[in-house]
RNA sequence: GUGGGAUUAGCGUAGUCGGUUAACGCGCCAGUUUGUGGCACUGGAGACCACCGGUUCGAAUCCGGUAUCCCACCCCA
């Protein structure tokens, strides 16, 4: 094959032999957002870039060397979104969302777009499905959150998972904590990894999580935030972890766990696993009770999370959890002979609106060719029309799975009829393709 | 951005001290006599051996570069 080109770097296709997989995943998560009254927003892939800039935070590594920013014709520079918090928050803003009755939950099924350096679990197109709540400080509104995410987890039967959790405080509290972490660090200046010398200059907090043996042990003796709390961040942390432990949720706390977006204040979260590879996390999340005010808004506290879809589809194969494949017709309509091929047409019509998936052979196969083929694609049940069947107007209906043949009056309605009770049928629900 | 590994038909692989029409399995298509699938058998289609360049009488096999994928760092979902 003389292709002109692959796929770009970092980019995957959805061939359908996947997509059913991602269908069953989406179903849930609109279905677990329903349930905790979280309703969908879709906002542009691309935002003017100082949404970012200011919104995600200028020092941060996403925004500094991983966003796809260009300048339009007009002038404008424009990015293609790298998360999709700012611009939900930017479209609760803009369209006055915040007088809705509080607590307003969104949630956004998108997306992204990083230029990094692929590998397992890091593409630099991926998709995200986030939930977003505004307008409450309550902890327990945070443990509700958690709880969200977890029962998708539950739901996909995805095992091993730990969840984490740490207050990293509100900006006066964690303004101490940095300084101290600062001082404590700077001690060991001359003994730190390169990267740990940058951090100590831009994020100190990430010091705690080197991986360098060395790093790792003076992070050991380092001050942890939750010492520096304020009363009203460690009255809320406690809270959080009461209304989980009441959910029934179970949590470890670690001081070590920094989320890398400026935005975050209070309560980060992250759930991991260890069966994907070094990408582990498959969902973060947290509090961001300055994001509103940073974006032009008055103030309002919000939460939320961001799930990394192909990140939790990597779990699942990882885990050998099974996804249902359906199934390409329930129905496949053998024919024979002139008459027959008109006949099976309007049959397989006449299903079709019914809500039947019919098929016949539209290739010009011979019969036992086109019951191969209905084998092959699994159909549940098979149907032979010929000069016979037309004369009689009547057929033999046969299950494909085990064979077994009953009459059937060659007529739509009493097809109709037989799918939409076959259909109540677990046994049929479970032929794949 | 920094390291390491890989790249042969749709998929999974074999083939390298360079030598005629690149092999195998799965999958795909057709057929195994006249109206029926899952097994088996027969036949067939499908690969400029990632790309570009070099060495050579001759390269999938050697050398160089590029691209992509994988793994890790970094970072994050």
């Amino acid at each position: 094959m003389a292709l002109i080109t692959k796929k770009p770097k970092g980019t995957e296709d959805l061939i359908p032999s996947e997509s059913y997989r991602w269908q069953f995943v989406e179903k849930i998560f609109h279905e677990e957002a329903a349930a905790y009254g979280y309703s969908e927003i879709r906002t542009p892939v691309f935002e003017h870039t100082v949404l970012f800039e200011r919104g995600v935070g200028n020092t941060t590594d996403v925004v500094q060397k991983e966003m796809y920013t260009f300048v339009t014709k007009g002038g404008d520079s424009i990015t293609l979104r790298p998360e999709g918090t700012a611009g939900a928050a930017r479209a609760l803003l803009e369209h006055g969302l915040f007088n809705n009755p509080l607590p307003v939950k969104n949630y956004y099924l998108t997306s992204c777009y990083r230029y990094e350096k692929p590998q397992a679990g890091r593409l630099r197109e991926f998709h995200q499905f986030g939930m977003e709540c505004y307008g409450t400080k309550d902890p327990a509104a945070d443990a509700e959150l958690i709880t969200a995410a977890k029962a998708i987890f539950d739901r996909l039967q995805i095992r091993d998972l730990r969840l984490e959790i740490n207050s990293i405080g509100c900006p006066e509290c964690r303004a101490e904590y940095h300084k101290a972490l600062t001082e404590y660090f700077a001690a060991y200046r001359d003994e730190l990894c390169d990267d740990c010398k940058d951090r100590l200059e831009r994020n100190p907090m990430r010091l705690l999580d080197c991986k360098v043996e060395h790093d790792h042990k003076i992070a050991e003796g380092a001050p942890t935030v939750l010492d520096y709390l304020c009363d009203e961040c460690r009255e809320h942390f406690e809270g959080v972890k009461a209304y989980l432990d009441a959910n029934g949720v179970a949590y470890t706390v670690n001081p070590k766990i920094v989320r890398g977006l400026d935005y975050y204040t209070k309560t980060v979260f992250e759930f991991i696993t260890d069966s994907i590879g070094a990408q582990g996390t498959v969902c973060g999340g947290g509090r961001y009770d300055g994001l509103i005010e940073e974006l032009g808004g008055n103030p309002m506290p919000a939460l939320g999370f961001a799930m990394g879809i192909e990140r939790l589809l990597l779990t699942i194969d990882a885990q050998k959890i099974v996804i249902p494949r359906p199934h390409r017709f329930d129905l496949y309509i053998g024919h024979m002979g002139d008459q027959a091929h008109l006949k099976a047409s309007a049959l397989a019509a006449a299903l079709r609106t019914a809500g039947v998936k019919a098929g016949f052979d539209i290739v010009g196969r011979g019969l036992r060719a086109q019951m191969k083929f209905a084998d092959k694609i699994g159909a549940a049940y098979s149907v032979i029309l010929g000069d016979n069947e037309i004369a009689e107007g009547k057929a033999m209906l046969k299950n494909m799975k085990t064979g077994e043949q009953t009459e059937i009056a060659l007529d739509a309605d009493a097809f109709i009829e037989a799918f939409t009770s076959i259909k109540l049928n677990d046994d049929f629900k479970e032929t794949v393709e």
